[in-house]
DNA sequence: TTCCGACAGTGGGGTCGCAAT
DNA sequence: ATTGCGACCCCACTATCGGAA
């Protein structure tokens, strides 16, 4: 098949604005695919490479290259080219990588160029990445999409699913059962507002501490120990401590699901940054693990002894965690009956915050896994604080927000009269406010020369975020974690805006 | 007819490791 | 030794479609 046709084809999914409509585009396209092109093609419409990623970014790609008129490229031949660029290493290897890109963007077309661009970056935006390819898949094999979608998250990757559904029919799905030892798509929380919200919403339910760590998935099958991230990289090599404890666990073959955090010498858990950090480290592993040494906890089984417990009810599951996993190594928890016992819920919730974690998960009894979904049945509660701050500049955004200002640089006062930035965000905006704000803020412009327009700073901004964290980068030498917008405050004058002595007074735990 | 679940999109900060400077 | 870049960790929120209620 040429790349051509998928460039296409990739066009005119993302011109459609009906999900049906990309989906009969693209079951189109499969079913005109050969069986040895399935691998490529099917990961390359869900907006990914086999590949994985390749150590070539937006800066590698931004260089222009003449296109060629003719289209010729076949979708083979770039499989063959990128896997090639894929194991350059060593010194000269980003010449040698620029050089491969050189030579595959000269071979394509303008439309082409535009397509690998936006493959290799992660930047595809047709509006269909992988649940619409599973479903154009689905229909492309007239197979239920439940089960295809089923046979990827136990697959924990679409195109092998592909590659097994295109050669040998629906048949073939009965392959993608739970193995210990191949990494399943962990399930994932939605928030709620409060923990009355959230027990209000699943009735009899289980409070867990939320740790704020690593998501690990730790399989063992016998002597071989491998932990998995959310993403289902391997990290097992970098987590000994997790690989000993779960050898230690009177268990031959089982697959848990938990966090792994580091807690310090007081007991109380490390900030994220340096769990994140010791979990990062590969290079000196025994150093790192030494001076950050992490622990996991777990929360819950989807496997024990050969038993696939994915959908059984959670009760059930953690009942069979229990009985492997020692109290120590589990998260603490308690039951709530529901609404008339909000009072437990929110003590435990209290409770784990005065013990320094993140705050809590409300999970339902009787829900199953569900494996790679976001499954309404656990609710994340965390506290959330606020500030008043000032716009100091705001960034002209992409995409759908091209022709809007969107990113908003955001300060607060300083002790001699100015204001010192703490961060970005682009969170929270509606339509309305995209419009709103371009508008003002342009009107306060003091320089509207490139990319970042920077403004006098009157216009006040009501800012929810997460928690302080040490930072290299901006001048008070912390910056808010995962902030954004909830209103604008044209009543306020900047003079009125949050300090930032203030700001560290109520972190006292977080110092610059 | 209205509501709501699932998805895609739009990017945020930090840290590590590698290659280039 | 320092800097730039890419890969992965963590993540919030809104718009939209289409099936459920």
């Amino acid at each position: 098949m040429l790349l051509s046709r998928l460039a296409r084809v990739s066009q005119e999914v993302a011109a459609a604005s009906a999900r049906s409509r990309k989906i009969t585009l693209l079951a189109e396209l499969f079913r005109d695919t050969g069986a040895d092109e399935v691998p490529i093609v099917i990961p390359y419409l869900a907006g990914r490479l086999p590949q994985g990623r390749l150590g070539v970014g937006w800066k590698a790609l931004s260089r222009p290259v003449t296109p060629a008129a003719e289209p010729t490229l076949t979708v083979r031949e770039v499989d063959a080219l990128l896997s090639r660029l894929g194991e350059v290493s060593g010194p000269g290897s980003q010449a040698e990588r620029a050089r491969l890109v050189g030579e595959l963007l000269g071979a394509a077309t303008a439309d082409e160029q535009r397509f690998l661009s936006g493959l290799l970056t992660g930047e595809v935006r047709q509006g269909a990445l992988d649940a619409v390819a599973v479903e154009g898949l689905a229909r492309a094999t007239e197979t239920p999409p439940a089960d295809v979608r089923r046979a990827v998250m136990l697959a924990g990757s679409l195109q092998t699913v592909a590659g097994a559904l295109l050669a040998d029919g629906p048949a073939a799905l009965e392959r993608f059962r739970l193995t210990v030892g191949r990494p399943v798509l962990p399930m994932l929380a939605h928030s709620a507002s409060s923990v009355a919200e959230a027990v209000g919403k699943l009735g009899a339910c289980a409070v867990e501490e939320k740790l704020d760590g690593i998501r690990v998935q730790v399989h063992r099958d016998g002597g071989t120990v491998r932990v998995h991230t959310r993403t289902l990289d391997d990290i097992t090599d970098r987590l000994p401590e997790v690989t000993a404890a779960a050898r230690e666990l009177p268990g031959e073959r089982f697959i848990l699901d938990g966090e792994v955090i580091s807690f310090g010498e007081d007991g109380r858990p490390r900030s994220f940054q340096e769990t994140a950090g010791r979990v990062g480290s590969r290079v000196d592993v025994a150093t790192a693990a030494r001076e950050v040494p992490v622990s996991p906890v777990f929360f819950d089984a989807l496997s024990v002894d050969g038993r696939d417990l994915l959908d059984l009810p959670f009760a059930e599951r953690h009942a069979e965690l229990a009985r492997l996993v020692p109290e120590p190594l589990r998260v603490r928890r308690t039951a709530v009956s529901g609404p008339e016992d909000l009072g437990a819920a929110e003590e435990f919730l209290a409770e784990t915050l005065e013990r320094g974690h993140e705050g809590v998960v409300v999970k339902g009894l009787d829900a199953p896994y569900s494996a790679g979904r976001r499954g309404a049945s656990w609710l994340k509660v965390k506290p959330v604080h606020t500030l008043d701050l000032v716009v100091l500049a705001a960034e002209w955004g992409h995409g759908r927000r091209t022709g809007k200002l969107s990113n908003l640089h955001l300060g607060a006062r300083t002790a001699d009269g100015g204001f010192a930035m703490l961060g970005k965000t682009f969170k929270g905006m509606t339509d309305a406010m995209l419009a709103w704000q371009t508008e003002r803020l342009r009107e306060l412009a003091v320089d509207e020369s490139g990319y970042v327009v920077t403004v006098r700073p009157e216009l006040v901004v009501e800012i929810a975020y997460d928690g302080l964290q040490r930072s290299p980068r901006y001048p008070a030498g912390v910056t808010l974690r995962f902030a954004r917008v909830v209103r604008y405050r044209e009543d306020k004058r900047p003079e009125e805006a949050d300090t930032v002595e203030a700001l560290l007074a109520a972190h006292p735990g977080v110092r610059p």
